[in-house]
DNA sequence: CTGCTGTGATTGACATACTTAACGCTCCTG
DNA sequence: CAGGAGCGTTAAGTATGTCAATCACAGCAG
């Protein structure tokens, strides 16, 4: 069931991102939570919850993580909100438009603010990689 | 008291170096544990095991002791040897204005057809909820 | 010496991260 | 129709993070 009311709002927000974000990338790899929670030596229960905000990762899990998704434990905790702002780099001038694409993610009435982030996440890491 | 008999070495050293790290920097910035507690709304007691590495520290007030300590998350991190430098660049470019995301998506060169296929998947889970 | 006010360290109770063992589902294979 | 074998999710229990209260030790006033 897991009711999406919700009332204590507290995590949602970053937990939300980051388990968006961790989702994306472990079906980009095609993953299953079993597969990951092999490598990860975490239970595919705990990863599960993980994915979708119901529980905030310790570091150790964390490390984890991003050690089979082959992505830097700064990579999964600026996606959280975590860490406080590098953005200066990709939008230092108000009209510069980076990609349709992301301009798409970013214009996308229909996402939430936390999925637009780890959509964006999602697909960076793409083009960048 | 402190004898440690340490049969569970797999922490201590790298909380060691955080729990150390973080001590360091507070007194370098002659804060009591006290009043760093109130900066961090963190029990001086609990940072007080924290600093000499009883407890691993969530990544909250992780993020409080970096804020008060003015330091980046990212630093404390990587003093703790938590980081696997997994180089970050971003710079890319090219543009075509497309209306919908899934058009976006579907038209961008830069992705591989799987990327896309993965993209998308993600893209409308999140939208049709 | 007796108190007061500062410090860091310890204890016990509670909240939350995490695990193990299920469950329900879909897709095959016999 | 079983019945495995894969998936994601749930339930109940254990381990660990975290806090409020308290301790023991230092300086300094009276």
């Amino acid at each position: 069931m897991s009711s999406e009311g919700n009332g204590d709002s507290r995590w949602s927000a970053q937990v939300n991102a980051l388990g968006g974000f961790i989702r994306a990338q472990r079906q980009l790899a095609n993953l299953s939570l079993r597969e990951m929670a092999a490598m990860t030596s975490v239970s595919n229960a705990y990863l599960s919850q993980v994915e979708r905000g119901l529980h905030q990762p310790s570091l150790k899990v964390l490390h984890s993580i991003a050690d089979a998704l082959q992505l830097s434990t700064e990579q999964l905790l600026s996606q959280a909100g975590w860490t406080r702002g590098y953005t200066e780099s990709a939008e230092a001038n108000g009209d510069t438009p980076m990609s349709s694409t992301e301009d798409a993610i970013r214009a996308d009435p229909r996402l939430t603010p936390e999925q637009r982030t780890a959509l964006l996440g999602v697909y960076r890491s793409f083009v960048d990689g």
